[in-house]
DNA sequence: TTCACGCTGTGACAAATTTCACAGCTAGAC
DNA sequence: GTCTAGCTGTGAAATTTGTCACAGCGTGAA
């Protein structure tokens, strides 16, 4: 079994070689990705044995074939097919921002139950009732659903995205979703994550403040 | 030393606690605290040692004294002082999210450099000019930074906040900022997680298939 | 051709994190 | 008062995660 942590440093090794393939790099050392990703190169390294790519001692990682190599160990050549629920603020900032794609992420569709914002398309996306939920995303083999409803409503909508057939999912929502053993979750908490920042904040401080009296 | 992982999960108690609250829920053990946080209750139990509190072993936990004892762990008493860098469109979300305050979390003013968007007010908040930023953070005692702005940006915008004093940073651009060690950054990467959550996603449903198979 | 340098791949080790399991306690029953 | 069921707090074990360190290899130099 693979860990979520080393998935995680896999798609960001994704995004560095990316960058680093349009800036001209083709070579790359495990200590110069891992500066990138702030990670030691040890780490780099027993990430990549997980994909079974195999680097040259004398030249390194060549960056083409290792971004293949990732390509295909996440199987995701084609991009990932995902559809959104909940077109408020931060549904349509995240429809705004992957519409225009910059990155390997579709937004198929999205789905409202406020009639004033379904019929119609934002960014190009078109918004669909949540009645039309099920034969719409029959159609399509989605990968992940994003969730950007409020609270109170998130568990009834993937409930209903389970039942259309979806495993994966990014919930905007600040409450633990219940799903089973079959479905993975990633919650993204903004309010906790600043909770978490402001913590760590004022204990750097504290100590930095410290470090200051004692010289 | 707390680790992030227990610092995490304090927070989303201290949730789950005001919530269970406003249902008039007086006192809570920990394998009904741990359900609601999908965790275990040794888990729960461990955590809780760190902030000193003490439950009853009949009773369990009293949870107005806990929330209490997690207020004074965490010294937000007063709210969490934020400001936020980048006002497109995920800023805007997070300035109507943050500014008709559910949360205990406060942005006392936005940044940003386009002249269209500095000298008003967006959801009530004041967007200033980042030639601004000195001397407004200065008169403010910032806990935690919001990065908002292209990943092209994000490393000098950093910069200038930890050189104004600030400590801690919620980033949503998708780099990794280099910073002192005594700053923390929570990197918030959506495209990151989709990609997380799109590989389990699929692994489950494979496996999901095979176990359908095998019967 | 031979050598030496500096990298990779990986077994072994170390650290961090979670879970187990049980002593000790406490409120209610009787 | 005494007993008991079922919780808490916490050492110790187990598991997960990250690091070390070095054998082995490929390349360029001589
Ligand atoms: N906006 C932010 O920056 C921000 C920050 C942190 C957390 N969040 C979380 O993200 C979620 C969305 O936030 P928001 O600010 O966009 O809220 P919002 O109120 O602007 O939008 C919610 C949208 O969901 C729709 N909706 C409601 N119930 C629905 C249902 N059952 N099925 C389908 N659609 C439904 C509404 O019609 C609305 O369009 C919330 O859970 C919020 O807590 C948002
Ligand atoms: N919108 C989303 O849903 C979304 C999703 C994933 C990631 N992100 C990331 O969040 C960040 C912002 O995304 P967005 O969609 O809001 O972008 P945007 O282009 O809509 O907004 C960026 C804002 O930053 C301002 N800005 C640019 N340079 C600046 C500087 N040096 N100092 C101060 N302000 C500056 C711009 O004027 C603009 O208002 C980006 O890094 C993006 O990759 C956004």
């Amino acid at each position: 079994m693979i860990s979520e942590k080393t998935i995680s440093r896999l798609t960001n090794y994704q995004t560095l070689l990316r960058q680093q393939q349009s800036m001209g790099t083709s070579h790359i050392f495990s200590h110069q990705l891992a500066d990138l990703a702030r990670v030691t190169p040890a780490q780099v390294r027993r990430d990549l044995m997980v994909i079974g790519y195999s680097g040259n001692p004398r030249t390194g990682y060549h960056v083409g074939d290792l971004q293949e190599s990732l390509m295909q160990f996440f199987a995701f050549s084609t991009g990932i097919p995902t559809v959104l629920v909940g077109v408020g603020s931060l549904g349509r900032a995240l429809l705004s921002y992957f519409m225009t794609g910059r990155s390997n992420i579709r937004i198929l569709a999205a789905f409202d139950t406020d009639p004033v914002k379904t019929g119609r398309s934002i960014s190009g996306c078109r918004v669909h009732p949540m009645t039309r939920l099920r034969e719409t995303v029959a159609d399509l083999t989605v990968t992940c659903g994003l969730i950007t409803v409020p609270g109170t409503e998130a568990q009834k909508v993937v409930d209903a995205l389970i039942a259309s057939g979806i495993h994966g999912f990014v919930n905007f929502a600040p409450v633990r979703l219940k799903v089973p053993p079959t479905v993975f979750v990633e919650n993204l908490d903004v309010t906790s994550s600043i909770e978490k920042a402001a913590f760590f904040a004022r204990s750097y401080s504290l100590k930095t403040q410290e470090e200051q009296t004692h010289e």
